[in-house]
DNA sequence: CAGCGGCTGTCAGGCCGCTGTCAGGTCGAA
DNA sequence: TTCGACCTGACAGCGGCCTGACAGCCGCTG
């Protein structure tokens, strides 16, 4: 799960960015407005958490011109004490969720899963594709009930495949997602990755359509 | 078990505190009633001890403002003697349970306890993953029957564990519970205190998730 | 006040599971 | 056949985690 945050207070700022990697999300911070629209508009966000009082481009704003260019990912605006108008003015330019400041860190943790959760269309924290089950609770995977022993890359790589399971995903936007643009590695540590995790779920889950990416089966046939 | 006592005798409320303490609570005070609608509002209390005559904003304003934004943590009103109107308003506001001034401490801490464990969904003292058994009365310990001697500290953690038994808690969390944000510690200290946990309790009991989290083992095999 | 003991955070050291890299091998497409 | 995308086993380094030792703090006791 990527997530940027946008949030000019650098303390706050990193406290964030740490609350959400604990929550195994990859975390890109961003500061300034113009830079968190560009972002938002050109990268790919499974979440973006989002303060309204930014410089150079207000936070309401960024939200709107996302919106009216089709950018449909989760959005969860932190407004300021008391606001009430903000609210209002955040969930009409799109928000999906809001939060007050201060908040507490956990909080912030569980509507950050519960939006990404609700933006797979599933409300409960099983997620199936084919014989697969993640359990985003314990971080377990189980194959056709079985439980199945998976190390936390690996895990982040099934979580990911099983958010996008209606599409084929390019490597590329796998390495961005699993390590980040700054520290990239390269192709083969993806590669290394599915060949551990295949190695414990034998064949027929994780699929590779050659030249276009990875995906998880969606049937396994056979019993 | 964080907890909110909202009361402006600066000398009930530090007795409130130290009694609540000594139950293993983390408490915080709050003497004003704007911030402690604003604090209610925002963090999050596993209970609220409410007093009902506060300055700049009176208590029942407060509970009911909280109840109409969703807030439905518990909270406990501390009614003048004999006010018996007082009560019916404070049910009426949303109050989980009430307390007639002057109280003996024993009393409340019991009250808050019941609270803390109603709104858990468990209507028994007694928790239990596996082998292990808190009894949230007593705050004792016991393995497979046996009696186990823990430190308030051991304490918070298994019981933040237990609360959280059906998933895995990142060391950052449990971190957050055990100190709070503001006087952070290394994560090592974490680690020590989990350390002397088992060796206390043994293997098998407080579980390991490389790069994921700690966790309480559902069960012990092999008796 | 001095001494003592329990509790707990920090430090240093060490283990070992995880993971990126490398050097090949395999397979599919043109 | 050739090329490149992809797979795979081996291996070494890193870092998450564990642990024993130590010191500071605090409450208790004499």
């Amino acid at each position: 799960m990527r997530v940027l945050v946008v949030e000019d207070d650098t303390r706050i700022a990193s406290d964030l960015a740490a609350a959400l990697e604990n929550a195994a999300f990859r975390v890109e911070t961003c500061a300034d407005g113009e830079e968190a629209w560009f972002l938002g508009d050109t990268e790919e966000y499974d979440l973006v958490v989002l303060d309204l009082g930014l410089p150079r481009l207000d936070g309401l704003t960024i939200l709107k011109r996302w919106r009216s260019n089709g950018r449909d990912m989760p959005v969860l605006v932190l407004t300021a004490r008391g606001a009430w108008t903000e609210r209002v003015e955040g969930i009409d330019a799109g928000a999906d969720d809001y939060l007050p400041k201060p908040f507490r860190m956990e909080e912030l943790v569980a509507r950050a899963r519960a939006l990404v959760r609700r933006s797979a269309g599933r409300g409960s924290a099983q997620q199936e594709a084919g014989d697969l089950t993640l359990d985003t609770n314990r971080m377990t995977v189980t194959l056709r009930g079985v439980p199945v022993s998976v190390t936390a890359l690996e895990y982040r790589l099934l979580s990911y495949l099983m958010l996008h399971r209606d599409r084929i995903i390019p490597p590329g936007e796998l390495l961005e997602h699993l390590y980040g643009d700054e520290d990239a590695r390269e192709a083969n540590a993806l590669e290394a990755v599915v060949t551990r995790l295949r190695r414990k779920l034998g064949s027929g889950v994780l699929g590779t359509r050659r030249g276009f990416g990875y995906f998880l089966e969606p049937v396994e046939p056979e019993g």
